[in-house]
DNA sequence: GCGGGGCAGTTTGCATGCAACGGGGGATGT
DNA sequence: ACATCCCCCGTTGCATGCAAACTGCCCCGC
């Protein structure tokens, strides 16, 4: 079953889609090792292919390749997340401007249809949550046509949730979805102000929320639990 | 002479940049081919290695592999690099808001000294001028210590040099200069509002110049030539 | 003269083989 | 008991080999 044809040329492709994938869906969580012969015995190919598309990774910020030592899942530190952050903020910017006032009645559609799906699956699917939280900035990063905005939010959100999964509290996108819904109004009364204004506001939280967490009267336990899982410690 | 020890795991970088290197300095123009085994036997490498190196500068943006029938140094659209100018500016725009009134001497120092390097290259050496001109964004970017700001602002600057090779007019870097040492001004004086301004300004003016330069009034055979030119036609 | 089909040379796509690096663990010496 | 050294095995780094795909050319039929 499902014998995929792969034409010459798809398979490095394949091979490098379907190891985003899984670290994406944290399948392989931050700092998985990332062997090339046991991955490429597992999907079928040899390690030449395997390690064309842990290049690929490593340049997207997914994977670290560390000379003679292997590749592992990357382990962005939290000084690195807010960097991330910061781009986003840059480049999303751009993209609420871009966007303001010129949205067509199918993008408008298209967005509607996305909140809802990411109401649908509010508290119910954790992990469908997450993801589709994600795609909304990419999905108006696309409406831009600006392949080198796509690319680049792309690459950001992907990276933005292994920032979320190794410092994120759970549930951390909980507010996220009605702040979509208001971003998509504004972009639709051409209020470009305001939409800025919320996707600023909308990245600040997250990165408050998810990267800032333990500063106010936490407890050291849970600070420490934080930088003992970004140095490899801890249980 | 030179024989350079090359460490294990050196070599794939050594041809990465020497092929970066080439590109830039248009030694490979945009479109020439880029077959694996004539550029193995050139740097004394196999093709394994020149195909890494091929993939990591497709990932940048200067390479484009089309399958099974190789690599061609990447010939951007017009219209990419108007996208492409877009994401600086908004790039470059945190990039100024992130230095304003937070530069340290030594780093004020750097930047007087590279802008008088630029004047001195001026009208004497066309490429150094120009690579210098682009150095001067790398340079901001690198002073913000955002190593993804400072990826994406040197992915950017180095695809712009491919488009101004295919469509600026010479000397289109003139008053680069002046306005590079009109940014630095106001990020010494924390005038964010006027550095940002400066900076949009900046690149505003190099796209206009060297992107939509044969609108007003030119002869229709200098308009063609560009379109010419990015068909890989004409002389 | 002109268009189409097929053959040969060249180049990519990918697998595999071999050497070298690194890490873990046991043996040895103090 | 502890530290050190060294060897062995697993893994990577890289070259090479082989099959498939593309290019251009020539020959043949019209």
């Amino acid at each position: 079953m499902a014998e995929k044809a792969a034409k010459s040329g798809m398979r490095a492709q394949a091979v490098h889609r379907a190891l985003k994938r899984a670290i994406l869906d944290q399948a392989l969580a931050p700092g998985s090792k990332l062997p090339e012969d046991s991955i490429g015995e597992r999907l079928g190919v040899s390690r030449t292919l395997v390690r064309e598309a842990l290049v690929r990774l490593s340049e997207e910020g997914l994977v670290e390749m560390r000379p003679n030592k292997g590749a592992v899942v990357a382990r962005p530190s939290l000084e690195e997340g807010r960097h991330l952050f910061a781009a986003r903020l840059a480049l999303e910017r751009l993209v609420v401007e871009s966007l303001s006032g010129q949205l067509t009645a199918p993008q408008e559609k298209q967005l509607l249809e996305h909140i809802a799906a990411e109401e649908a699956a509010r508290g119910r699917d954790e992990s469908t949550s997450i993801r589709l939280a994600g795609e909304f900035h990419t999905l108006l990063a696309s409406m831009t046509g600006n392949a080198v905005v796509i690319r680049y939010v792309n690459e950001l959100v992907a990276r933005s949730s292994l920032i979320l999964a190794l410092y994120g509290r759970p549930h951390s996108s909980e507010c996220a979805v009605s702040e979509h819904r208001e971003i998509l109004e504004s972009l639709k009364v051409r209020d470009t102000a305001n939409a800025v204004r919320l996707m600023l506001h909308h990245l600040e939280s997250i990165t408050t929320r998810a990267l800032l967490p333990r500063e106010q009267g936490g407890d050291i336990r849970d600070v420490l639990a934080s930088y003992a899982a970004a140095e490899g410690l801890g249980s």
